[in-house]
DNA sequence: AATTAAGCCAACCGCCCTCAT
DNA sequence: AATGAGGGCGGTTGGCTTAAT
């Protein structure tokens, strides 16, 4: 390594910038772009290391900068390559035309996060919690699903019985969450909702599909789960090849380097694209549909908006 | 009105990678 | 091959703001 950190010369300010220093930067990088950015600092007259010039551009003063509130898109944009990537922020970020990575970890450590963990997701792997004290946070989630029944009534062509399915689940994590609640801690991995006893382990499908990261979070409360609705149509969709449905997201690490092969060939070819074309504008969310591909048109958004302001005005158990 | 807790986010820290010598 | 400079990146911190008590 052998080499000091920037920021250990002494005398060197840190902490929030001043309007003047911003100012200063701005001038120098405009006029002269900002070169090394470790002979920046003096040239520009500020009493800064470089790698505190290069972030607060590249994080705040930077003129391509897009400010204020994530969009639904913007957001789910970030869903579906976190499942791909994981926390890779600069490569997500390199799909949020104007978003940087700090600030994208920023909005996922704060909001996406909490959200998902709300509704029962790992963030980390962006499938089901597998741990015990979820099943309580998941409780929800399994009576959405029951209430579903009603949609399957609504929808007479959906031949499956899902619902039946998560009310049998409900009841028996119920049970299970009454006789094991004082032995959590002993048996964390045991008789939980997604666990090795739950009847649902036996329908991959129900337990893979829970969570569909192509749908967006932004608009869904923190009490209404509105994804669980989702997923036992697609099951349904998909009953007659139940073995076969590829998940939604990777999951093994060579799943996981298969897609980022293909992102980054996707990449590669869309450098070429801009650099042919620059007035492209393609991004990750209009030419990178990885899930889409397995559902049919017939569940389209429209299809599952429907579906869900019809689920909407049915009463809802844990509506506030 | 005062205090405390929680949320948020800009900025920092330190490790890692690439490239030049 | 070894070393160091420069820069990128992800994780973490600390201070400010807002909400709750």
């Amino acid at each position: 390594m052998g080499r000091s950190p920037c920021c250990d010369e002494s005398g060197l300010k840190k902490g929030p910038w001043t309007p003047e220093e911003d100012q200063k930067l701005i001038n120098h990088i405009r006029k002269h772009g900002h070169g090394s950015w470790r002979a920046l600092p003096k040239q520009a007259g500020l009493n800064r290391c470089g790698k505190s010039c290069r972030l607060r551009w590249t994080n705040y003063l930077r003129p391509d900068i897009k400010r204020g509130n994530f969009t639904a898109e913007e957001e789910q944009t970030i869903i579906n390559l976190h499942s791909l990537l994981g926390n890779k922020w600069s490569s997500i970020a390199g799909h949020l035309p104007g978003r940087t990575d700090n600030e994208i970890k920023n909005y996922w450590n704060t909001h996406i996060r909490k959200k998902l963990i709300q509704m029962g997701i790992d963030p980390v792997t962006h499938r089901p919690r597998n741990d015990h004290l979820n099943v309580l946070a998941a409780l929800p989630q399994l009576l959405a699903a029951a209430n579903f029944n009603n949609l399957l009534t609504l929808n007479q062509n959906i031949q499956v019985d899902a619902a039946s399915i998560a009310k049998a689940q409900l009841l028996h994590s119920m049970i299970q969450v009454l006789n094991t609640s004082s032995s959590f801690d002993s048996h964390p991995t045991s008789n939980n909702l997604y666990g090795q006893s739950s009847f649902l382990e036996n329908q991959p499908n129900i337990n893979e599909d829970f969570y569909d990261p192509t749908q967006s979070l932004s608009h869904i409360n923190d009490h209404q789960p509105l994804d669980s609705f989702s997923s036992p149509i697609r099951v349904a969709s998909h009953q007659d090849d139940q073995s076969s449905i590829p998940p939604l997201i990777s999951v093994s690490p060579d799943e996981s380097k298969q897609t980022q092969m293909m992102i980054k060939n996707k990449e590669i070819m869309k450098h070429n694209d801009h650099t042919s074309n620059p007035s492209s504008t393609s991004t990750f969310t209009q030419d990178h549909q990885p899930w889409c591909d397995i559902i049919d048109d017939e569940t389209s958004d429209s299809y599952w908006k429907e579906i869900i302001e019809q689920t909407c005005s049915e009463p809802w158990p844990f509506r506030e």
